[in-house]
DNA sequence: CATGAATGAGTTTTCATTCAT
DNA sequence: AATGAATGAAAACTCATTCAT
C-alpha cells in the first residue's frame, strides 16, 4: 500500500462517513427521530446494514457524531460571523435568517433534545451536548455586548441575552418541522428587533 | 340492570385515566419521552399492563390524550390570564413565570414536537396538535394588542409577537430538561422586557 | 321462590343461551372462528362479558355447546325426513336442499373441523363430535339403502355412500362462505343424481 | 461490490422458504391451524424467531405464501394428469387416490377455508384464492367433458361436475383429520363411480 | 471492505378468566 | 344475576448488533 492509497482510503471513508450521517438526519425527518432504526439509515445512504458497522460502533454513536459535527459546524458559523466587520445589529441578523433558512435544522434541535433527555444516551454524551450549546453561547454573548457598546441592543447580561435570542430561534425552529406548519410569518428582522433598543 | 353504580364508575374511570396520564408524563420527565414504555406507565401508575388498555387503545392514543389535555389546560389558564384587568406586560410576566416554573412542562413541549414530527402519529393528529397551538396563540396576542394600546409593547404584528414570545419560552423550556443544566439564568422579567418599549 | 318462578327463570335461562349461541354463529361468521374473542361474541350479543360466564364455564364451552345443538339439530332433521313415507330420491332432495340454503350453515362445518383438529379441544370433544356425524350418517345411510331397493340409488355399501353424500355436501357448503364465491351454480337436483342410477 | 455470491444466496433463500413453509405445513397439522404461533413455526423449522421476518413480513404472509404455493402445484398437477392420454374415468381415478393419500392435504383444504372466512385476511387475499380454485376447476372440468365424449360420464354441465367432484374430494380430505376418524372405508374407484353412466 | 442472514431480548397488544361491587 | 375493571400469560412483531462468507 502505498501512502497515497492510504490517504485516498481516508478520504473515501470520511466522504462515505459524511454521506451516512445527511442520509440519517434526512431520514431522521421523515420517519421522526425516535422511530429510526439502524436499518433506515442504512437503506437510506445505499449502505448495507453490516457495513454500517465499519463505519460507526453503535447507533448512539451515530446520533453522537451527528450532534458533535451539527454543533461544531453551527459554533463555527457564529464564530466566524461574530468576528466580520459589521455592526451587531447586522450580524445578528445574518445568524437568525441562516439559521430559519436551514432544511433540516429542526432535526437537529430536536435531536439534540432528545439526547439530553433519553436516560439511554450516557451522562458523558449529555454532558458534551450541553458544554457545546454553553460555548456556542459566547460568540453570541459577544455580539450582543458589541451591540451595547454600539446602544443599538438592550442593556442586561448579554450571557442571558444570548440565550434568550437562541432559544428563541430554536423554539421557532421547532415550529417548522414538516407537516402541518402555523399559519404565523416568521420574520428574522422582527426577531432581531426584539433584542434592540429603537423601537 | 346494572347492579353498579354506574355514575360512580365513570367518575372512578375518570380518575384513573388522570392518573395513568399523570404518571406518564412523570415517567416520560425521568426516562426520556422516546424510550417510554407501556411497561413504564403502567408500574409508574401502578396498573397491571393488560389493564392499561380498558383505558386507552394503543400507546399512541395515551400520548395523544396527554397532548389534548396539557394543551387544553395551557389554553384555558392563557385566556384567563388574558382576560384579568391588570396590564399587560403583568399578564406577560405571570404567563412567563408560571410556565417557567411548572415542573414537567419541558415534557410536554418536547411532547408536542415529537408527536408533530413522528410518522408514527397521525396526520390527523398532527393537525390538530398545531391547530391547538395556533388557538392558544390568541389570548397571547390579545395581550399584546392591550400592551400596545397602553404603549408599552412593541409595535407589530400582534400575532407575530405572541408566536415569538410563546416560541422563546418554548425553547427555554427545553433547556430546563433534567440532566445537565445550561449554566445561564433565565428571569422572566428580562424576557418580558425583550417585547417592551422603554429600555 | 314459587315453582312458578324457578320455572320461569329456567326459561329465561334457556332463551338467553339460545341467543347467545346464535350470536356467536352470527358473529363467526363475520369475523371468522379463530379469532372471535369472548368480548366479541357478548358484545354481539348485548350481554355482559362478566355475565356470559353466568351461562357457559368458559369459550371452550361455548363451542362445545354449539357443536352439540348443531350436530342434533342436523341428527334430528335428518331422522324425520328419514322416516317420511316419500321416496328416497326425494328425500335425499330434501336435505340436499334445505341444508344448502341454511344461512351460516358453513360456519357449523368449519366450526366442526376446527374443534376435531385444534389440540385445543379436549380429546373428548374430538371424540363426540365424530360420533355424533358417524351417528347422523345412519339416518342418511337408511334412506340409500332405501333407494337401493327401489331401485333408483346406485349399488355399494349404503353408509358409505351416505359419507360420500354428507362429505360433498360439506364440501359445497364450505365454498359457500361469505367473501367471494365461486362462479358455479349448485343444484340439488344434480348432486342427487349422482348418487342414482338412471341418467 | 459485494464479496458474496448473490446467485448462491438467492438459492440459500428460496430453500429456506420452501423448507419453513414445510414446517409450517407440518405443525399446522398437529397443532391445528388457528392455533399455530410463529414461535411453533420457527422452533418446527430450527429458524430463529426474528429471522422469520426475514422471510415473511407477517404471520398472514406466511399463510398467503402456502395457500399460493399450494393451489398452484395442485393445478400443475390436475392439468398435466388432464393431458395425459388415458380415458376420462382412469384420470378421475388417479386424481382422486392421489389427492387422499396426500399427507397433510386437509391442513391445505382447513387453510384454504379458514384463509377466506377469516376477516384478518385482506379481501385481496380471498379474491385471488377463489379465483385459484376456480382455474383449478378447469383441467377437472376438462376431463369431464372428455368423459361424456367418450360416453362414461353423466351428462350435465363438466364445471359444475368438476365442482362437486372437488367439492366431495375436499369434504371427505377434512374427515381424515388427525385425531378421531370416521369409522367408514373411502374408496376412490366409489368416488368416481359417482360420475360415472355405468352402475 | 461488503453483505445480509441470524439472534434474542424487548415492545406493543390481545384475551380468557376472575372478582369486587 | 349483572357489570366491567383487573390480571397475567402469550402472541406478533421490531431491532441493534454479531458473524460467516
Amino acid at each position: 500500500m502505498s501512502p497515497r492509497n492510504v490517504e485516498k482510503d481516508l478520504q473515501k471513508r470520511e466522504i462515505r462517513i459524511v454521506h451516512i450521517l445527511s442520509s440519517a438526519i434526512e431520514v431522521m425527518a421523515v420517519k421522526g427521530i425516535g422511530s429510526v432504526s439502524m436499518n433506515d439509515i442504512a437503506s437510506a445512504a445505499g449502505v448495507s446494514i453490516g457495513n454500517m458497522y465499519h463505519y460507526f460502533k453503535s447507533k448512539d454513536e451515530i446520533f453522537a457524531e451527528l450532534l458533535r459535527r451539527g454543533q461544531t459546524d453551527y459554533g463555527e458559523f457564529v464564530a466566524i460571523i461574530a468576528q466580520k466587520p459589521d455592526r451587531a445589529r447586522e450580524k445578528l441578523y445574518m445568524i437568525c435568517s441562516t439559521w430559519l433558512q436551514m432544511t433540516n435544522h429542526w432535526a437537529y434541535t430536536i435531536l439534540i433534545h432528545t439526547a439530553r433527555m433519553s436516560e439511554t444516551s450516557s451522562e458523558e454524551l449529555r454532558r458534551q451536548v450541553t458544554e457545546r450549546f454553553t460555548n456556542n453561547l459566547s460568540p453570541v454573548a459577544a455580539i450582543m455586548e458589541q451591540g451595547q457598546r454600539e446602544g443599538e441592543v438592550k442593556t442586561g447580561d448579554p450571557m442571558e441575552l444570548a440565550f434568550y435570542f437562541v432559544s428563541l430561534i430554536q423554539g421557532l425552529t421547532l415550529q417548522r418541522a414538516p407537516g402541518v406548519e402555523v399559519p404565523v410569518g416568521i420574520e428574522p428582522a422582527d426577531i432581531v428587533r426584539l433584542f434592540l433598543t429603537a423601537a
